[in-house]
DNA sequence: CGATTAAATTGACCACCATCAATTTTTAAC
DNA sequence: GTTAAAAATTGATGGTGGTCAATTTAATCG
């Protein structure tokens, strides 16, 4: 994995003729950071974030103190965009879960590319749709009534993405609390209560979906 | 209002040189649309719509048919474009709430701008990059565990935007309750709480906040 | 302007879920 | 592998806020 190209391997760059990648090679930063470290935050975000192997959680801070995750980002994912595109980081910030190795694009150089090549314009602005896409579903689950719906609805939503009906929950249940705006305690009595009523099967974070939910 | 020209009005285009400002007015259609027209939908979302003058609201429809308010769209605003870009649209609806001009940009029209002229190009990329932070406060709201703290954040929030403490609820208050998570009833009480314990003064929609919330 | 419809308010009730605490299980670190 | 720390579970309890209903107020349309 070691001197593999970092714009191989990402979807953003992996589909630019081999000159561009050089191109794009040169202005890129490499950097091998440990589980833990902080790579963007409101006093950190003049820059994009490539995930070229590892797992980083983006997460906003409330004023109280309090951690809600947002995303989940995993090799080949990148963060960092909308910051350079205007928008202000009042409350994000994004943590590596894993020791990984990630990639820096800085802002002039950020910018200086999507101007000049509109290939990568494209897939920024792809990438940006399916981002409000994502979020607009996370709102629409924080938005039902009762949690036992945002579970259930969350659940067959993990189903149709990861194309089987045994799913991996990618977030622990205290993370996945934050996301579905509870707490892990009423999570866990949910998801037990799923269970006991035949709904899904569980062993820690594998989760088995039955039909009929 | 007649007969000026769409482009020379909305800020995705009113930057272009003349030149290019012909060039996309030819490909745009024009349209006076009735309030309660429904301009985009899941089996209608192949253009981008721009509101040249009047007002709109963007929301999803919950399985049980439930409205979720998202967004409320004013002159110059536009939607559609996450559509275009590859989002799939499955419950989202455009609705219009005063009868209004809009202009039509289709699919095939859209895509070649973006890809041919760099600087729409890059103003979609920083629209969708407000967007993408505007729908995160809300995500950051709806977490939040109880409605008196999603009401004040939220209060403060418009606050800031607009600029001075008198603000009006761009919402109806059946809206911004689902906006908010919550119900008409639980809001109207808890803006009566913040009224009785001197934290705003208010009017119909317009609140005064006053400070220390 | 008046008539009709929609929105907002207020009250009563109780279900759901957040909170606090204690225990068990899992994960991480050495 | 063993120990320490973090996460998950389970129980008991009280408050918040959802629901249904009735009334008042505001908005819309002819």
């Amino acid at each position: 994995m070691g001197d593999e190209l970092c714009v191989q391997l990402v979807p953003l760059f992996n589909h630019l003729n081999i000159t561009k990648q050089r191109q794009v090679e040169r202005l890129v930063h490499h950097q091998h950071v440990q589980r833990g470290t902080v790579v963007a935050s409101p006093d950190n975000s003049d820059r994009l974030v490539i995930i070229k192997q590892g797992q980083a959680q983006m997460y906003q801070l409330s004023i109280s103190g309090e951690k809600q995750v947002q995303r989940i980002l995993t090799t080949g994912d990148y963060v960092g965009e909308t910051w350079l595109l205007g928008a202000e980081n009042a409350s994000s910030y994004v943590e590596m879960i894993t020791a990984s190795d990630i990639c820096i694009l800085y802002r002039t150089d950020f910018l200086r590319l999507i101007n000049e090549q509109q290939d990568i314009a494209l897939k920024i602005m792809m990438g940006q749709a399916a981002r409000i896409n994502s979020l607009r579903r996370q709102n629409q689950l924080l938005g039902l009534p009762n949690i036992e719906q945002r579970l259930t609805t969350y659940l067959q939503q993990l189903v149709l993405e990861q194309g089987k009906s045994t799913i991996t929950l990618p977030l622990k249940l205290k993370d996945l609390s934050s996301y579905l705006g509870t707490t892990p305690e009423t999570l866990s009595r949910k998801l037990a209560k799923l269970e006991q009523t035949g709904q899904i099967k569980r062993h820690l974070r594998q989760v088995q979906v039955l039909k009929k939910m």
